[in-house]
DNA sequence: TCTGGGGTCCTAGGACCC
DNA sequence: TCTGGGGTCCTAGGACCC
């Protein structure tokens, strides 16, 4: 049996963690650069708010009904997530994190009877530890209990846990499912399985193996299983090292000067050097691309990307700039508005046993204590005031985020404060 | 003025090799 | 007229997830 535990609404809780009187007042977490709704409270949810609306086109509403509005913040939803991951992981050594919000619980080998009342205990402690809202779905498959969780939200939101015990259950859940509504069935599918006559999860579940492995490929049929009970998506409890590394911003206003896009572009790339010594890896290759914004059809377009060989896999911020810069000179042309750029480190290899090249001539320890050096002064500062030149100071292409709420738990200097 | 960012896996098709 | 059969590697693109 497998437990998912979802935080509910989860960036929209962590604010109100911090600020009870959202309590009851509709509340929106935006994307990054103030544009899309990412998260919204159930009031909010209420109002019609459908996730992924960009801002600009709810404006009127979300004054119209007092909606708390707030930019993203990172630092403070990680954080959250690492306390509530760290509670989860006390019931349950078999714990698998699959997103900021989420994680799975293995209950194989457990001694646990009666699940229905551990989900309640979960929900219980997580809410005593960390203040967030949690609900509960408990099934034989991945796929099963994602579904139970959602379940849970609809047909349980008085306990906020179901628990698909016994086949009669397994089936009243699934017959009360629709096809969108499945965990690894998108738009695009959901569409066609509905134009073929599919509507509901129990339906799905009794298709033919050989149909669904031709229309469906083995993605498919692995899901068709897993939703007869017989769990196909393997586990996973240690954090897999990424296999691709990607860090790009939309910029807050379009740029059309090389310069100010390329100090951009060196700062997402010391970002992504950063993200490659914190999971203990190098890359070898590097992916650069700029973009003018697609939603702008009157403006002329330009999209393109390149892949750039490195000499030696490496994870060194300059080194990695350096290579970003000569790939960005080939494919930048001059005369269009652009909205981003961004870079992806690929064949990615641990850190040890680097493979030297014969006439290497860079001193590779040397460069490593001064990354080490680096990184330790701006962990420790909680910015990276340490930086390589061509960063630059001026952020030209900085992103918006009028609504920032502080960092209550990271920063020293955003403590909350009771009284003055 | 204003439309996120970061991932994974699978398939098809081309290039190339023997 | 006619054009092997495998295998591997790479890339692009689609679909999905949070």
């Amino acid at each position: 049996m497998y437990a998912l535990i979802d935080c509910n609404n989860f960036y929209c809780s962590c604010e109100r963690v911090f600020n009870p009187k959202l309590e009851g007042r509709p509340v929106v977490v935006l994307s990054n650069n103030d544009g899309c709704a990412v998260a919204r409270s159930d009031e909010a949810k209420d109002l019609g708010i459908a996730m992924g609306t960009p801002a600009f086109m709810i404006q009127d509403e979300l004054r119209k009904h007092n909606v708390a509005v707030f930019s993203s913040n990172y630092t403070l939803y990680g954080d959250m997530s690492d306390r509530v991951m760290q509670t989860l992981s006390g019931f349950c050594p078999r714990m698998e994190t699959y997103s900021i919000d989420e994680a799975f619980l293995d209950f194989q080998d457990m001694a646990y009877s009666d699940l229905l009342q551990l989900g309640l205990t979960i929900r219980k402690t997580v809410k005593q530890h960390t203040g967030i809202p949690t609900t509960v779905g408990i099934a034989a498959t991945k796929t099963l209990a994602k579904m139970a969780n959602r379940f849970a939200k609809k047909k349980r939101p008085d306990t906020g846990v179901f628990w698909a015990a016994n086949k009669q259950l397994v089936e009243e859940m699934l017959a009360n499912t629709i096809i969108r509504d499945i965990w690894g069935i998108g738009a695009q599918h959901a569409r066609f399985l509905q134009k073929k006559g599919f509507h509901t999860a129990m339906e799905l579940s009794q298709a033919p193996d050989d149909w669904v492995r031709k229309e469906l490929s083995v993605v498919g049929l692995r899901l068709v299983h897993e939703l007869r009970g017989i769990p196909c998506i393997a586990d996973e409890f240690e954090l897999p090292a990424k296999k691709n590394i990607c860090t790009s911003r939309s910029f807050g206003n379009l740029l059309t000067c090389k310069s100010d896009i390329r100090e951009a572009l060196c700062n997402y790339a010391a970002t992504c050097a950063l993200k490659l010594r914190k999971q203990n890896s190098c890359c070898k290759t590097l992916e650069i691309f700029v973009q003018t914004n697609p939603h702008k059809i009157e403006h002329r377009q330009y999209v393109r990307s390149i892949r750039v060989q490195l000499e030696r896999p490496t994870n060194n911020t300059s080194e990695i700039i350096k290579y970003a810069v000569k790939g960005f000179d080939i494919i930048f042309k001059e005369g269009y508005l652009y909205k981003k750029t961004g870079i992806i480190a690929m064949d990615i290899t641990p850190d040890t046993h680097i493979q030297t090249g014969l006439f290497d001539s860079a001193n590779q320890e040397k460069d490593k204590v001064v990354m080490t050096v680096m990184d330790t002064i701006n962990r420790s500062l909680g910015k990276d005031l340490v930086r390589m030149a061509v960063q630059g100071f001026d952020k030209k292409f900085r992103v918006r985020a009028e609504h920032l709420s502080p960092r209550y738990t990271t920063d020293i200097n955003n403590l909350l404060k009771i009284r003055n």
